[in-house]
DNA sequence: AATGAATGAGATTTCATTCAT
DNA sequence: TATGAATGAAATCTCATTCAT
């Protein structure tokens, strides 16, 4: 997967694979292993999202702290750890996502939606006055998508923003704070 | 350019270049126009990049009329419709951007960092009270990472979406606002 | 043909073909003039169906000489050197007609069907007093089986007949006329 | 042999040889009995033909009944019945006799050599008044031709005959009896 | 400027065979 | 005796590039 991750699936040659697995480099030794070269990376993406099933439901570290931003604060820096631990799959992902969408589409959705659902779901109990169902919608776009790109930036476009984490995320939850408790939208 | 964005580097064969620019398919007809594979691509990126250069300042559209949230509304739109109309480039980025850097790092830099730094300057000028330039960066990376990603995850991975354009525009400009005048952030 | 005619279908590799073409063995030039490894055998094969579409009719070499052992030779003789003509055809099918049925299914046909149909109704017409088709089906079966026979063993499956083509033809012409005059069968 | 029959013999690989003796396929389990894949085939010939040594002399069933048109009808129903039952012989000598002559020249030999001398003696013998061995040796070419072609068009070429083998064999012993009895040949 | 034709390099895949266990 | 694992060799096919016309 890091070489996919890298390289692309057509960048990812049998061969170079072989190699980072300690076999004879060109010997096809991989097709004792796996069907095709298909099924190496099908596989691959089976093991993250069994990962990811694991961690589905955002939700389970959204529990009331009581405290608004400590919530808020702990959401952000959980959601950014994992899309780090996932960067492998998602250079993938962004590579490959127009070329070989069977295999991607299950793996897209576990990444994003259910995050998306969850964190909306969220935000609705947690504002006060409660939002319905669609601003609380639009909301966790707004945030959730501030997270998202700040790792699709630099993990798949390489450019290296100039805010750091810990400054990113307390302005984050200062913006998401302030709009749950002010709760007026359009 | 459309082939590069949608199968990529390796996928887009200079036989389909050729059927594509009305070559006969094949026969190396385009060698007598670029000296290799390489230079169509760089022609091709250089050609947005020329029209990336004439939009260079988002502060020109950023000019004040008055109403804040009008000129939120429209700096929004203004990026949105930016990006879409740079989705093929976009689309070969997030493809190749680990494969060829060499040939894509002025591309990325010319598209992000000049928004996002012309962004922050508006932010800090027109946020009452002013905010200092750290503050002012800080919000400009979640606001636009908010729009980048809406158009990185449809144009990049493949999602919808659950938040029409409208929508996540008015709830943007309102959490902007908000910040922009509440404007204490840690 | 040749080719695929002396070592069958997975015996004759690309490589070896390029070399009898004249192209550099191993770099792939047959694919500018045709699709796949499968399209080159088509492609011969469909050229010596061309030729025996233009023979089809055994009829017409069946014309009435007034003498019927002339007619028989001659009829013999026809086979016999359409067969030799279709050596390679005939030395591919009997190797790959079960792997290939696909292909070969009309070759097949036209090389064994309208021959022995002709022949039949030769034999109804010629034989004193005329016999019905049923008997000159049988008898068709048994006289072209001779000849095919001395064919398929000699070039299918290399084994040497003692007798040869004149004094077969012979005796076969003989045996032929009897069986046609006497006219008495089962 | 029922595999290289059906699919020759690169078509037979060592991993199908392997699963269809219940050994693991691909572990090379055969190794441990046969040296070499060719040394499979070598043995399942030899074994075909020791089989074939046991009929050799085809004169046994050729004894004298009193009734020609008997004895004719014996043989053609024994050489039918001897041709079906090494149909997988047969369907592999026609597949590869002229890829691997080595193994095959000495099962081929046996198998039509003795079969066409011994028929012939039997004709020789037979006929009235008695016929000289030329004469005989032509007869027993037609007559065999038939009956072999029989079988190797519908077992090695695929094409389905007409005749069923009740009216062949009827014909044939016809056509046998009056070309021995009156026995004029040129 | 365009094309038909060719080619070197390399990609995926198959397979007979070997070998330590 | 059987197996899991590996490997060299080779097969089909793709592709960027060149070149004479």
């Amino acid at each position: 997967m890091r070489l996919f991750g890298e390289h692309g699936y057509r960048g990812t040659t049998i061969t170079k694979i072989e190699a980072a697995a300690g076999l004879t480099p060109g010997a096809g030794g991989i097709y004792h292993h796996f069907k095709s070269k298909d099924a190496v990376l099908a596989a691959g993406i089976e093991r993250h999202l069994a990962r990811l099933a694991a961690l589905r439901d955002i939700r389970r570290i959204l529990t009331p702290l009581g405290d608004l931003h400590a919530e808020l604060t702990l959401t952000a820096r959980y959601i950014l750890a994992e899309l780090d631990h996932e960067a492998e799959l998602l250079g993938f992902l962004a590579a490959e996502a127009r070329n070989r969408p069977h295999l991607l589409a299950d793996a897209i959705e576990q990444l994003v939606k259910t995050t998306f659902t969850g964190f909306a779901v969220f935000i609705a109990d947690r504002s006060d006055p409660p939002l319905d169902a669609n601003n609380a919608e639009a909301i966790a776009a707004v945030g959730l998508g501030s997270l998202f790109s700040s790792r699709l930036l630099t993990q798949v476009l390489g450019v290296q923003t100039p805010v750091d984490d810990d400054r990113l995320i307390a302005t984050w939850v200062e913006m998401m704070a302030n709009t749950m408790q002010a709760g007026t939208t359009a």
